[in-house]
DNA sequence: TTACTTTTCGACTCATCATTCGAAAATATA
DNA sequence: TATATTTTCGAATGATGAGTCGAAAAGTAA
């Protein structure tokens, strides 16, 4: 007999727990600025243990982010594969950002805001993040030629939505979520539609 | 006799010297990956000159991008109180700002994109970058209530044309600089002025 | 209870810098 | 030229913090 189920699951929850403390830490000092000892303090283990579950500080940083992108991926496959006009499928992936966003916010702003300035070796999140673009960009492209939005250059309209959408999402406060109209009538509002002539 | 005109002249242009180098190490290490030493060599000083013309590493950090904020906002002061309407007034600080970048690319791109995951007790350059969204986020909410704007709550529009202009400025090649031609014309195409009915 | 595995941890090691020192070179001044 | 000031720098200093170690606690199984 090796490992129990049970003792599987607890020992995803204790680095879950880790994962989280580590977070909050990474969120507040950046990669470099975090030590490990915070990270354990923070997550009530000792330092050691970190490593017992984890190989290293950049180790750490990574599954926050792999974990994160993940769960956002699986959720908006479905959305993806779905069969819509470019516009449509686009308002929904949006819609559906904003709802993983809002379950977990700190960790969303994190995943979008802060790798930016980060600097390793392996970046596996990259994968999903470039997927995700990829996928954006290519509803845009769709969606242009078809005239469904304005004639721009596809990639500044994808620079401009990318900041609306950040702006959309991590400014709505907790009190007062975003919802799905509120997505839907500002893209409505802003970049119309030139088929519709309102 | 204490220091002569030129004698602080010279001191000016090392000092621009080791923030040049101090830049292009800051732009591909991070502020706590450079280090002092990296900084030294790849300005051509040895690294206790350095400590010779700036008190820290954080300190040659914080002149760069002061030095840099300090010059846009020169070239801005007298395009806003320019007395236009707040879209004439906005498309002019744009291009403004984008003629800045053109000729600087490496700095501004660090400018406005580096510095927020920096954590530092001293920011003086945040001064300047609030006071010039504070004039953005002004002309905006003037022009929305003029109706010179789509009728969206004007912080998402700041977003939203925040990664635009980002997008336009900074995908610019070096060959194919942005044009004030090109930015009007965006605008206009994407943010429709209300009034006009095309 | 006893033997075995998993988990926990504080103290230690070791490398990496930021910063300082003190002396020398270069330059200015008389 | 002799003296004073400014500039330069490599070598020490010291702090910090990532990652390791070895032992102990806690849990499991018989």
């Amino acid at each position: 007999m090796s490992i129990s189920p049970r003792q599987l699951e607890e020992r995803k929850m204790r680095q879950e727990r880790i994962l989280a403390g580590a977070l909050s830490v990474f969120k507040s000092k950046g990669l470099d600025g975090a030590t490990m000892d915070e990270i354990a303090n923070t997550s009530g283990f000792g330092k050691a243990t970190i490593y017992y579950y984890f190989k290293s500080k950049e180790d750490v940083f990574s599954a926050i982010l792999v974990d994160g992108w993940k769960n956002i991926w699986e959720s908006l496959e479905p959305v993806i594969s779905e069969d819509s006009s470019p516009r449509t499928t686009f308002v929904s992936v949006l819609i559906k950002i904003a709802e993983n966003a809002q379950n977990r916010p700190g960790l969303f702003e994190f995943l979008f805001d802060v790798p930016k300035a980060i600097k390793l070796d392996n970046q596996p999140w990259k994968e999903y993040q470039n997927r995700l673009y990829a996928i954006i960009q290519g509803l845009l492209d769709d969606g242009i030629k078809q005239n469904e939005f304005p004639q721009i250059n596809p990639k500044l309209m994808f620079k401009a939505l990318g900041g609306l959408f950040m702006g959309l999402v991590f400014m709505g406060d907790k009190k007062d979520p975003v919802t799905d109209k509120d997505i839907e009538s500002l893209l409505n509002e802003l970049i119309r539609d030139p088929k519709l002539n309102n």
